[in-house]
DNA sequence: ACCCAGAGTGAAAACGTTGTCAAGAACTTT
DNA sequence: AAAGTTCTTGACAACGTTTTCACTCTGGGT
C-alpha cells in the first residue's frame, strides 16, 4: 500500500495532527520539524489520498462535461479548453458522452451525484428538468446551454444567435441575396428551436425572403446537412444562400453542393456556426459565427462557481456573444435567376 | 448535507450495517425489512457516498486517459469508445490532455497518483519511463502505446505499422507507383521513428524507390501535411504517391496539393493512416489504414485490468493489426513520368 | 515568586462507508 | 428438554485525512 500520513508520522516521531498541518503549510510548526517531516515525505514519495479528504469536507474537486457528442470538434475544442481551466484551479474533468441519447444522459446523472462531483456543465440541450433537479437536490450546482431557465443552483448559458444569424443575413443581403434557406438542428432539441426562430427573425428583419421547402432539419452532424442540402435543391425554385445550424451541417451541404455540380460561392452560398477549426481547412474555407471557446470555458466554470458558494442561491444567466466570420463559402449572389 | 446511511437506518430503525446490506444485495435480510428499508432510500433519494467507500476499499473506480492532442479525431473516438466501455464496467473516465508537451504529461500524471486512479491509459508517446515508475510505485497500472517496452503492471501496445505500411506500399505498387515520398510525425517522438521506418522498410521490401527530399516531418496535424507537401514538391523530381503518418497529415498534404494544382489522385496518389471518419467525407475520400477504435479501446482495458490484478507481473504486449481502406486518393500512377 | 500569553504539539472525534464478529431468535434434531 | 443449526441483526473497528480542543512549554511582565 502507498504509506500513510501515519507512517510518516511515526518515523519522524510526531502525531499525525503535526504531519498534517506540514501539509497544509500552517505556520505553527517550528522550521525544524516541518522541515523533518518533509524531507521523510520526499523520501517516501508519499502522497496523500484524497479520498480521504474529500470524505472528510465533502468535496471532490472534480467538474464533469455532459456532451452530446465528443465526435463534433466544437465540443472536443470546448473540454480542451475547459480542462485546461479546470486543471489550472485545482480540479479535474470527468467526461460523459450521451450521444444524443435523453436515456443515457439520464444515466450520466446518475454516476455523477454517485461520484458526488462538484459540479456539471450540460452541454446537451436534450435534458429534463427533473435530473438537473435531482442534481440540485444533492448541493450539486449545474451550468445548462440554451435552456432558458434558471432554478435556484442552475445557471443557464444562453448563446446569441439572435445576434449572429442578424449578422450573417446582413452580410448576404450585402451581397445581394434575397432566397435564403436554412438547414437546421436536430428536430425536437430546444437548441434547434432556438436556431430556427433567429434565422426566421433575422431574414424577415432584414426583409429577405425564405419559404416551406428551404427550411429544412438536419442533426447537427456532416450527413444531417448533406441530406438538408439535396432535399432543399429537390425543390423546383432554389434560395441562392444556405444557413446551418452548425459547422458541421455546413461542411456536408458543402459535399452535397459538390456533388450536385453547384460552385460555392458562385451559385450558392454557404454559411455555418460555431467556427470550428475545420471551417478554415474545408474548400472553399466557411464563413460561419465564431463561439469563442475560452469565453465559453470561463462562463461554465465561472457559473459552477458561482452555483458552489451557495447552492440555494438563483442561478445567473451569461450571455455569449458570436461574431461572424467572413471567408470565402459566401459570395454575390448569382445574377441569373 | 445529502442522507447518509445512518439517517436511514435511524428512520427505518435498523443498523447501518444492515443498510448497507440492503444496498449491495445481500441475501441475509428478510424480505420484510429489506422492502422498509428500500422505500426510505427512495423516499430520501439517498445515494451513497463514494468517496467513503473508495476510502474503504482504496480503489477509486476511475481510469484516467493521457492524450496528446484533444483536437485530434482519432483521439477523440477512442475516447469515446474507452469512455462508453468504462461506463459498462462501472468505472469513470478521467481525461487530461498534453498538447504534445512533457511538461504538461509530468504533471497529470503527479495528478494521476494524487487522484489515486485505478488506471492510466497513456496515448501520448512523449512519455518519460521514471514518470510511468512513478505510477507503477504508487500501484497504479499503466499501458502505452509504441513504447516497445514493459515492466512490472506496464503493458504495451504496439500497432502493426509494419503490415500496414506493407499493405498500402503494395497497393501502390499494384498501381504502378515506383517513387514514394512520406510525410512522417514529429521529429523526435518514438511513435514517428517506428512509422518512419516502416514505411522505409516497406518500400525497400516492395523495390521501390523514394529519396532524400521526398521524406520529411510532419506534426500529426494538418498544417504540418501541408508544409511537407509543399516541401517535397519543391524539389525537381516527384514522387508519385505520398503516404503520410496519420490523416490529419493526409488532409493537409490534399489541401496543399489541390493549391499547387495538382489533381488528386490523377497527378499523385496520397495516402493517410488512422481513418477517422473525416478520411471518407474530404473529397477526394482518402485511401488509409484503419485502425479499430473499438478494439484499442479494448486492449487499453483489458491492460489496465490485467496490471489490476496483481501490480508486481510484468505487462503484457499487446498486438494491435490495421487493414488497409482503398477509397478514392489513390489512383494508377500516371504514365508521364 | 507569580501569573499570563503565546507557541508548538498531541489526542481524539469526525467524515460515510464496509466487513467481521458475536448475539439473539427461531427452528431442528437428538 | 437439551443441544445444535440456521437465519437475521447489531456493535464496532477500520479506511486516511482534518480539525478542535487541551496540554505543556517558554519567556515576559508584574
Amino acid at each position: 500500500m502507498p504509506p500513510s500520513m501515519r507512517e510518516i508520522a511515526k518515523m519522524a516521531g510526531v502525531s499525525v495532527a503535526t504531519v498534517s498541518r506540514v501539509i497544509n503549510g500552517s505556520p505553527a510548526v517550528t522550521e525544524d520539524t516541518s522541515a523533518r517531516i518533509r524531507s521523510i515525505i520526499q523520501e517516501l514519495q508519499f502522497v496523500p489520498n484524497n479520498s480521504a479528504i474529500y470524505l472528510k469536507h465533502g468535496k471532490s474537486q472534480i467538474y464533469s462535461a455532459i456532451i452530446p457528442d465528443l465526435n463534433n470538434p466544437f465540443f472536443m475544442e470546448l473540454v480542451k479548453i475547459f480542462e485546461g481551466l479546470l486543471v489550472e484551479n485545482q480540479r479535474e474533468l470527468l467526461i460523459a458522452n450521451t450521444d444524443f441519447h435523453s436515456s443515457r444522459a439520464q444515466n450520466s446523472i446518475r454516476r455523477m451525484i454517485l461520484r458526488r462531483v462538484d459540479g456539471v456543465a450540460f452541454l446537451s440541450s436534450e435534458l429534463e428538468t427533473a435530473s438537473i433537479e435531482a442534481l440540485v437536490r444533492n448541493r450539486i450546482p449545474v451550468v445548462t446551454t440554451d435552456h432558458y431557465r434558471t432554478a435556484p443552483g442552475t445557471s443557464d448559458i444562453v448563446v446569441d444567435f439572435a445576434g449572429g444569424m442578424a449578422q450573417i443575413v446582413q452580410h448576404l443581403k450585402e451581397l445581394g441575396h434575397t432566397h435564403l434557406g436554412f438547414i437546421g438542428g436536430t428536430d425536437g432539441l430546444a437548441t434547434s428551436r432556438v436556431r430556427r426562430n433567429s434565422f426566421l427573425t433575422a431574414a424577415m428583419q432584414a426583409g429577405l425572403t425564405s419559404r416551406e421547402g428551404w427550411i429544412v432539419p438536419g442533426n447537427f452532424k456532416i450527413d444531417g446537412g448533406d441530406a438538408g442540402m439535396r432535399s432543399i435543391f429537390s425543390c423546383t425554385q432554389h434560395p441562392t444562400a444556405i444557413i446551418t445550424a452548425n459547422d458541421l451541417t455546413a461542411i456536408g451541404a458543402l459535399r452535397a453542393a459538390r456533388d450536385l455540380g453547384l460552385r460555392v460561392p458562385q451559385d450558392v452560398s454557404i454559411a455555418g456556426c460555431d467556427d470550428i477549426e475545420l471551417a478554415d481547412i474545408v474548400h472553399p474555407p466557411l464563413t460561419t459565427l465564431r463561439i469563442s471557446r475560452r469565453q465559453y470555458a470561463g462562463m461554465l466554470f465561472d457559473a459552477l462557481q458561482y452555483g458552489e458558494e451557495d447552492i440555494a442561491r438563483e442561478g445567473k444567466v451569461f450571455k455569449l456573444p458570436v461574431n461572424i466570420v467572413v471567408r470565402q463559402s459566401t459570395g454575390p449572389a448569382p445574377q441569373s435567376r
